[in-house]
DNA sequence: CCTATCCTGTGGTCCGACCACAGGGGTAGA
DNA sequence: TCTACCCCTGTGGTCGGACCACAGGATAGG
């Protein structure tokens, strides 16, 4: 048993009692050191494991917003992941894209069910009309989006893990975008899409979302030709 | 920027760039401390988020097995970010739940469509069937099961989220077993229903293994009531 | 040739120190 | 009395050095 898996343990104990909420802070480093009978550099090993698992903020100074804050941020640390896996290649795109292909079919189709408001969506749509986006800010809007139509679903791990997917791959896509024959017509395409996979949800057509969001997120990546 | 994470996006780089493939080996402590103008301490600490991340294994001693070896284990990350936001009840169980069966029902619609070695699943309901079984083994076998049947649809990135799942609520389960009316009974119940689901399998009905699968999951967690 | 020992390099842990930072309270001035 | 400023305190961030346990390989001895 190394160290620092103490504070990881007695941290996941303290959340799981209620003895540490969000919005908490974990005693200070030095004191956790003294409770736990080891060493700052260990603690310090904890609190960064802790940190990158989306679980603490750390801040310097004083007052309520320094120290390590409890928060729930479980975005990042997915992302982390999956960004370090792809980069060991034994996590082919392939099955990334098929899992965002599931994910998301799922969340449309649930959410056609909801009735749910759309103005926020929209809204982003009509702000990816703006002429003379790049295709940087244009990817960024286009990843809100999706996250957006996850968040429809109501389920707070499939639209972490659908936004995790996307800040992971977002580095790759841009990547290939000089690839493409013609960025400007695939915009345009993309909006089209967009705006259809809207209407289907208003009109609480499920299977029709379903399907025009497998067809928009498979019809990228054949154009963009990802790598596996 | 803080100093640690000099070495992730190093190490995130050169994974990138192919200089460093699973089963190599990272430079010494030492080393890339002063490679990088950092301390020892602020090294660990970046080492130790990539062992929390499931990119390193770090052991002591020589040879080639001692150091920090790059791996590829994405279900030990993916399995801890899960447990601790769980444990902050930002989590709801029925998300994992609802998650579980989509993924799930997914494989088997998917494994369905291959005709897939069935042979260790078979063998893994065969152990099932050993009178006397506590529920602790008796979990670990069925969650070995439907990771194997996960693993049949041939998606790494599904495989490994629903392993993870499966790892993450292992505890909760567990807990919740002390509930049930008569645990004999469920297991007998649970048993019938993982043959059905195989049967379902190898017969190539991609629809029933679905639905034997949601059902299977939906029944076991509204018997257990657990706590969302 | 075989065996037992030592050497070397690895991570694991600890100590003590100093820095940068930000808030809060005390103090000097108006 | 009120206000503005400054210092004090406590926080994480970083560093250097030291020692330990461990495991393999090199080496000297039989």
């Amino acid at each position: 048993m190394k160290n620092y898996e103490l504070v990881l343990h007695r941290v996941e104990a303290d959340l799981a009692a209620g003895r540490l909420r969000i919005g908490g802070r974990l005693p200070g480093e030095r004191v956790l050191a003294e409770q736990l009978g080891i060493s700052r550099p260990s603690v310090r090993e904890a609190v960064r494991v802790l940190e990158a698992m989306g679980v603490v903020r750390t801040a310097t100074g004083s007052g309520p917003e320094a120290g390590a804050v409890i928060v729930a941020e479980p975005v990042s640390p997915l992302t982390a992941v999956l960004r370090l896996h792809l980069a060991t290649n034994h996590l082919p795109m392939g099955d990334v894209v098929q899992t965002r292909i599931l994910l998301e079919s799922w969340a449309a189709r649930e959410a056609a069910g909801r009735s749910p408001e759309l103005g926020p969506v929209v809204e982003l749509l009509d702000r990816m009309d703006a002429p003379g986006l790049s295709p940087e800010e244009f990817h960024l809007l286009d990843a809100e989006f999706h996250v957006a139509l996850a968040g429809l679903a109501g389920n707070v791990l499939i639209a972490a893990v659908m936004e995790s997917l996307r800040s992971a791959i977002h580095g790759y896509v841009l990547a290939a975008v000089p690839s493409l024959p013609d960025w400007e017509a695939t915009a345009v395409g993309l909006r089209g899409e967009h705006r259809a996979i809207v209407s289907a949800l208003a009109a609480g057509d499920a299977d029709g979302a379903a399907g025009l969001v497998t067809a928009h997120i498979q019809g990228f990546y054949q154009a963009a030709r990802l790598p596996s």
